[in-house]
DNA sequence: CATTAATCGAGACGGTACGTCTAGTCTTCAG
DNA sequence: CTGAAGACTAGACGTACCGTCTCGATTAATG
């Protein structure tokens, strides 16, 4: 087993080590076009299939690539597949406009949903979650690839809500994190429970009694 | 394809002891025994490998039963997993004495974490999920023996906390019914969220502050 | 490695003990028919692709056959083929009337020749003979199956001229197994190396002339 | 395929030297050095892992060379290994003295059998004539490197006897040929059949042995 | 001396076969 | 009919080599 354990396809064609020069070594560089025919390919092909019944062979034939090569990349179905998906989760933002702290909950739930009523992210999300709870590589990737990328609406909206002066700037950083912590795994947790688990739409009205239940909750009465 | 699809298997043998009426057919009778091995030899196999590594023929082994005997009860892995971590959910109650909605909640969460920390239900639980998503049998197996019981405290939880007058009866049952879902998707994604995909621990200041966010998004201020 | 060793196909499927009480043990028999179309795809795959064209896939698929079928039985390649090409070295025959030696050799090169004329043979014999040059099991296999099928022949054969009284009969008969030995290597070799090393044919006047030589060479003139 | 046919790594370097006239193109000439890097790297190769687990990727790295000036040079493993072996037949001599016809065979057979003693020529030369069943130019190169220098001592052998009265001249120089042939075959086939097929020992005794036999035949008793 | 063109190393590439593993079914015999 | 045992078809797995290709870097003879 001398798997490969790099952070991903672009950890080594970034190529460019911390200095910027940019010293390739030798030898054949890896095709970039084949990344992306893979990724698209993975996507795919888990639309059509669902994670469990994706192959790599299955992939690979579909990318027109040799399955080596996919190999060469990812270690695994389960590292591919986030990688696979871990753009769609770039595109999430707060809406531009100066609305409430409320609205901008609100739309966040409703990206999210829109993002887990495509069914490769559908079939992908619980799957690989569940690969990873005993495998901390696979859940560092999915962190830095998937979680974070989401959580950062979470600190943005914070922000703006201090700006608007809706809520109060935190005595303690420590605490703010720990409130934004609970937030963030309060709305993520209760979209993927409500669309996956229960099975029922997320549609606005219950996106905006979430974005209600937890804004109250978040501003403790006199 | 003459697939089981029976919802457990006790529900092949308990017909004909029940009520005694049904004449038990002919031949020789299932062993009660067997049920009961393969159940425990699926936890003990979830618990060492993942539901990943886990395969049929070891669990058959592990029990001292033939693969035959196995897919005689169960249709597959999936569904047997779910049966065999099933009955640690009934085992999930309300605190017995008289506290607060927040203490009820806080109990609850505090429970759900201590199940999600046994490295058989941690691993099972996401994964069946996930390969329930484009299998509707199986997402009505798992309603039933995960997340009704589940369910249930949340509603027995508010009824409590109407006969102590903390919450005020809902003018329209399917009004509350939706708010029930909105509560506990909420609490059980966040639990599973925090445990499984920020993998941080569900302790008890965690829970307190969750159960007191919810409580009160519950009250709207005036 | 948990490889098969058994000796071949049917040293398991003679399930009958020293004993012969054949106490068969437990489980579904192996398929007799399989062992048969296995062995006859792959003398059909020896003669159509070559040995090393060969591959134990595809020899599956011509027989209808899974891979783990094949597996099962032989360790490899050269011992499935050993035992494809064995029985046809069954075929070999001493010439019934009551000639000569010297015709007696020379009809036993012509039988030799015409198996070495077979493509599914004369691509076969060589490849296994190389692969077991460092590999004692697989000899013993291609001695048991190939040479000794061979080699029973010139034990015949000197026994018939002793009748005659052609061959005196040897005083020593450790003397006698070397030199049985050494006709036998010098026959079959000068066959081998004429079909395959010199490509030249085994045709009637060289056979006669290599019979000639060694029967010649046997009587040592006064 | 653009596969480099050519009858070995020589003949491509070797051009514009005998003659002097081809002027050699530009460019960077081809490395000497790694020539015999590679074939002292196949023979090591040979004899550690036998042929059929010889791979020319090993190949490369033992001779501290890239795969592709490999490939450049030769078609494939079998011409390689050939090549590799090519020269120790170089050395196969006739004994200086002037002995006898019986004598000149008898040791002959044992410079022959000392070369097949040698574990890479051991697992080389049935190997490589495997390959060549359905390959004509293997079959060619083989001939050329091999065997003609083997045969030549038959030839050389057959002169001597001849000057020294022990044989008569041919008749038919026709007849001459297919005798020597027929010698050849006999003696290459008898060593290789012992020492590679019933696995005996090729010591004095038996070459003695063989050697009488030969000559005993090769004149025919009045 | 600069040009030029084939060489070199390294290693990625599309393929193909490998031998193993698991799924789920089927076939035997024993109770 | 159930049970253990184990052979069966089917197909994915991850690895190993194959022979080719694309790089940047050498290295002579030629211009």
């Amino acid at each position: 087993m001398s798997r490969n354990t790099s952070a991903g396809p672009f950890a080594d064609s970034a190529d460019g080590t911390a200095d910027g020069t940019a010293a390739r070594r030798t030898g054949r560089p890896r095709s970039r076009a084949a990344d992306e025919a893979i990724l698209a390919a993975t996507r795919a092909a888990l639309a059509e299939l669902g994670f469990s019944r994706l192959t790599l062979g299955d992939v690979a034939a579909r990318a027109g690539v040799a399955k080596t090569t996919l190999y060469r990349r990812w270690p695994g179905k389960s590292e591919l597949v986030v990688d696979a998906v871990a753009d769609l989760f770039d595109k999430l933002e707060l809406p531009p406009g100066g609305g409430s702290l409320e609205a901008d909950i609100e739309e966040v739930i409703l990206q999210f949903a829109a993002l887990l009523a495509r069914p490769e992210v559908r079939t992908a999300l619980m799957a690989v979650v569940a690969e990873a709870t005993d495998d901390e590589a696979l859940r560092a990737r999915i962190r830095q690839a998937i979680v974070d990328r989401q959580k950062r609406l979470v600190l943005q909206g914070r922000a703006r809500a201090q700006e608007r002066g809706e809520l109060t700037p935190p005595a303690d950083p420590r605490q703010a994190e720990y409130e934004a912590d609970l937030i963030f795994d309060t709305l993520a947790g209760a979209v993927v429970h409500r669309a996956l688990v229960s099975c029922e739409p997320v549609d606005t009205p219950w996106a905006t009694a979430l974005a209600t239940l937890v804004t109250q909750g978040l501003r403790p009465r006199p």
